[in-house]
DNA sequence: CCCGGATAGATCGTATACGATCTTCACCAC
DNA sequence: GTGGTGAAGATCGTATACGATCTATCCGGG
């Protein structure tokens, strides 16, 4: 009892258990890349490599699993979850309808501040398509895209959208990185977005457009990757 | 080896682990409304009417938690997830989103028996409104958009969808025991629906339909539970 | 009467242990 | 060479044990 501080390191901030632990840990590498999807988790190596024992390792994993980042079979182990073509496609068409929805229902709360960084964020986009790097212009587009979710009047739109991009892990930067021009294009769509958020277009039409800039991503990966292959999803 | 069968009941059913009992008599139990939202969960006492340790428990609840049917407190326990009215706003309007596309991808693959076996669950709804069981009118309304949803060309927006629907759990019913007159409305509106796939409506209107018959029982509800307030949502 | 502090009980958090199951691979019959 | 068989090792699944933390209750001082 005596003098007992107990540091606690930062008020307000309990001690986080070890299985949170372990579940950021391996959803940090996930989203990473350090762990590739098919990657094993073997749950005995990574209680060693975050010096605990496998029960905590084991709820992360199921944590996990239920948000669909890692597959787990009775008796077989862990897996980081695999987006093949098909689900990636499903994603990315469900991400284009929310996103849609989520910029609608931001748009009218924006303030002209908001505005003017998601401009210079796109601006810096701009500048940087001559030397391109995905991982650079990957990040910038999500920092545009939330400042436009940011003011979304439902919360829960946002948790949706943030959870299925988690499931689509290290892949955020495939959609850039392997269709040339799409990168060029989407800073243009950025734009047009802009304009339509601070002409006060109506809400249906603001979420047109911001799902159709999604869309077209995806069909441009979809071509760019299957070119034979007809896009069986209707045109939406 | 001998003659060991070790009788499989059923080919290709694995024996479930424990973990994964536990966790869905939870969810059974919380979608049947035994456990209230609030009703705090002790994993011992789980744990003892299962016939099972807590490790097991303790996994199912942490996935519970990931789906959001569930709040865990580090060293104070676990909790039906609570759904106040900002919630439920929030949750059916991202499922008046997510059903109206699920709709509308599914509509071009309906067949025609699809679509008798849609009205005749509704004409069967319409039979119920003058004995009217909240309950069963519920159950009929789900199957009803079941057949709307199974052939929808997105298997992953069935999977949010669902997701959703296990996040409110026994409020399913609320929308429709809680508000007068609400049924007979939306029986009417399952019928505009029909008749807007049967005639090959552009997928576009069929999604703006498909929206509002959910936004509808929304805004049913929040007008009947809190006449005062404005509802803050965007008409969209 | 109200309030701060101590104590007991309940419950959570995790390590350890051990049986169950799967995977791998060497081996042998054909 | 091919395919089946068996044993060894790796890994998973869960029970048990025990320390850590919270909650509720009781008590003495003000």
């Amino acid at each position: 009892m005596t003098s007992e501080v107990t540091t606690p390191t930062e008020p307000g901030q309990t001690a986080q258990s070890k299985s949170q632990r372990a579940h950021e840990w391996i959803k940090e590498r996930i989203a990473a890349g350090d762990l590739a999807p098919g990657h094993r988790l073997v749950l005995g190596s990574i209680a060693a490599e975050l010096d605990m024992s496998v029960v905590p390792v084991r709820e992360a994993i199921r944590q996990l699993e239920a948000a669909g980042l890692v597959t787990f079979e009775r008796n077989v182990g862990a897996h980081v979850a695999m987006v093949d073509d098909a689900q990636y496609r499903f994603s990315m068409q469900s991400l284009s309808i929310l996103e849609g929805a989520a910029t609608a229902l931001a748009a009218r709360a924006l303030t002209t501040e908001d505005l003017r960084a998601a401009r210079d964020i796109n601006d810096e986009m701009i500048k940087q398509l001559d030397d391109f790097d995905p991982r650079a212009f990957t990040t910038l587009n999500q920092q545009f895209h939330a400042i436009l979710f940011a003011r979304c009047a439902n919360p829960r739109m946002l948790e949706l959208v943030n959870a299925e991009w988690a499931r689509l892990g290290h892949l955020r930067e495939s959609t850039f990185s392997f269709v040339p021009g799409r990168a060029a294009e989407s800073v243009r769509e950025h734009e047009e977005i802009l304009a339509c958020i601070a002409s006060g277009e109506p809400l249906g039409a603001i979420e047109q457009i911001a799902r159709r800039h999604r869309a077209a991503t995806l069909d441009a990966y979809m071509i760019h990757e299957h070119p034979d292959a007809a896009l069986n999803m209707p045109a939406f």
